[in-house]
DNA sequence: CCCACTGTTGAGCAATTGATCGCCGCTCCC
DNA sequence: GGGAGCGGCGATCAATTGCTCAACAGTGGG
């Protein structure tokens, strides 16, 4: 309780309380009643709120984690945030998630939504769950290529089919390799007509599913070929401990170049921070710290997590300095610079 | 809890009242954020506070009583009930009483009220802790005459005096005894410009401080000799349990006829009902189903009363009967007939 | 197969609420 | 004593909320 209060402020502060919340009575009828200004009941209804007079819980079930994705959601600045609850196994766990993800998007989507899909194991779980309650006339964009080295159902174009098949709406597919030998291959791709339609349908998309890859050995963006081993240690040493799309971050949310950067086929951070709603999905237990930097590199909008990676995350967090202070500047939801100096 | 919920339907209610009272999300953004229309996520709300999963808990001091004040409110339709604690002698039971009578009107005057008072022991304590914060500009008119016969501070003229002394205000005094001989005598007094001018003031009070009377011979209107014991028999013997301003009611409130009636100088139950506030101190403990009889005749709207005499009464009320169904036709507040048989 | 009936939906509007602002009275420091 | 600063006050207005209503979908009965 924020302050204290003397016995017949209290008195009045509980009288006001019950009469509003309890009995229905509207915040005029009791000024009328208590011979007191509207306005001056509506503070004293704050009062009680903060001093505790007035005491809402909400009764959730058990298994969700209502407090946890609040702290997530204030501390990264997400728009939402959806912990399920965890699971013995990683297999049942990324099953839990994916049907977390599964249920967002059902709500999310609606006639005429655009949604770039990227690679990773978590999202290409999410098509066995996605049953929307009716046909919905999406489109579902790759927004990477793909790799004939990692599980069909990895692939970006894979999961866009599934999706659309379940939804029926209907898969942009991206005829592309996730990476190529050189950049000139790579540009020279970029300008085929076929690849540049889907990419840029995809950089126009309203939502981003999204999976946020680790920095060990056994990470998609190494299984795929994209990364040799070698450049992924080189990547680890320089401070780099996750990646969307391809696009490494350190710890603190800042950038990290990385030697495969222009040989890559997939949305940039740019066109990501563009999308309205970012949606990043996780659920392997070795990523916290890079799902630390990715929060904070501020491109994600929607998280759809674990909750043994909820709660890593946040102490992570917690351990060193605050939420997503990794920088001097941002981006915020909105997509402006703001100055961090002024934020709360 | 009135209905019961499906897992998933849970959840949703769970996780939008967390959004909406917790978060202070409004109910626009929530229907955004899960896809649904503005009503949709009201009526949902709805749902989970009648289904109890928004629990609001007003965090009252235990000397309050606000569900038993509600329960009064509610079963004999009155504006504002206030029930003081329960003390062990009968003296302090009315000072707390007097005491909250004394907070309620200093909540409740303001300049230009004009108050009529009646008799009383326990409208007669009420002045001692009257301390109103600031002058008040107010009358207080004597709602009935007085008596050499009971102690000074139970008259009406007395309690006028001392309220209008502590508040800054101007006592009206009712120059005229309670009660006189003949029908003659009274209507001649009536006819006094002195007497008329005060009961007309007071006809046209705000606000009206009123007791309840017993029917034992130890009551106000025997002490004061307006009548006898042997009338006072032959009232119980009609069905009478109490009065206000010396009229007598049956326990469901019907008015019975007195043979002092014609004999009384004050205000009539007409006057009384077309003060807007009127407002009824009882502490005594032999009083519950006086009490009930008043209460259900309706001209109370506001009951300053002890816990022990609330808990009597209302026992007493869902004994024979609910509230206030006393009679077929009643005024409310407004002061309008109303047909019984349309109300709730 | 059609139609009445019941329950649900979201558009639109009126009431309620939250928030801003200038004002007033108080205190405290000069 | 006088003025600056502070906190609380209520007028006022914009945002939010509650509610009504017409339309609609699903259902069961004719």
């Amino acid at each position: 309780m924020p302050e204290e209060l003397r016995q017949d402020e209290y008195e009045l502060l509980a009288r006001i309380a019950h009469r509003y919340y309890v009995d229905d009575s509207t915040q005029e009828a009791i000024a009328r009643e208590f011979g007191l200004s509207r306005p001056k009941v509506q503070r004293l209804l704050d009062r009680a709120r903060r001093a505790g007079v007035v005491d809402i819980h909400i009764q959730a079930p058990p298994w969700l984690n209502l407090d946890l994705e609040d702290e997530l959601r204030r501390t990264f600045r997400l728009v939402d945030v959806i912990v399920s609850p965890p699971r013995p196994d990683p297999r049942s766990q990324r099953e839990a998630v994916a049907r977390s993800a599964a249920r967002y998007l059902e709500r999310r989507l609606a006639d005429a939504s655009v949604v770039a899909v990227s690679h990773g194991r978590d999202a290409g779980e999410i098509p066995r769950f996605f049953r929307p309650e009716r046909r919905l006339d999406c489109a579902f964009v790759s927004a990477m290529g793909g790799s004939p080295r990692v599980d069909a159902p990895t692939n970006p174009n894979e999961i866009c089919r599934a999706l659309a098949e379940r939804s029926g709406g209907r898969a942009v597919m991206l005829y592309a390799p996730a990476y190529v030998e050189h950049a000139e291959i790579r540009d020279e791709l970029l300008r085929q007509e076929a690849v540049a339609d889907t990419l840029r349908l995809a950089a126009q998309a309203d939502v981003a599913l999204l999976g946020i890859g680790g920095t060990d050995d056994d990470c998609t963006m190494v299984r795929s070929g994209c990364l040799s081993t070698d450049e992924m240690a080189r990547l680890r040493n320089q401070g780099a401990v996750g990646d969307v799309l391809g696009n490494y971050v350190d710890v603190r949310g800042r950038p990290v170049a990385a030697p495969h950067q222009d040989r890559l086929i997939a949305l940039t951070v740019e066109d990501l921070r563009r999308i309205g709603t970012a949606v990043a999905v996780v659920s392997e237990a070795e990523k916290p710290r890079a799902v630390l930097g990715v929060l904070r590199s501020g491109v994600i909008d929607v998280l759809v997590v674990d909750e043994p990676n909820a709660r890593a995350v946040l102490a992570l967090a917690r351990e060193d300095g605050s939420g997503d202070d990794g920088g001097p500047v941002r981006m915020d939801p909105a997509g402006e610079v703001i100055d961090r100096s002024v934020l709360s």
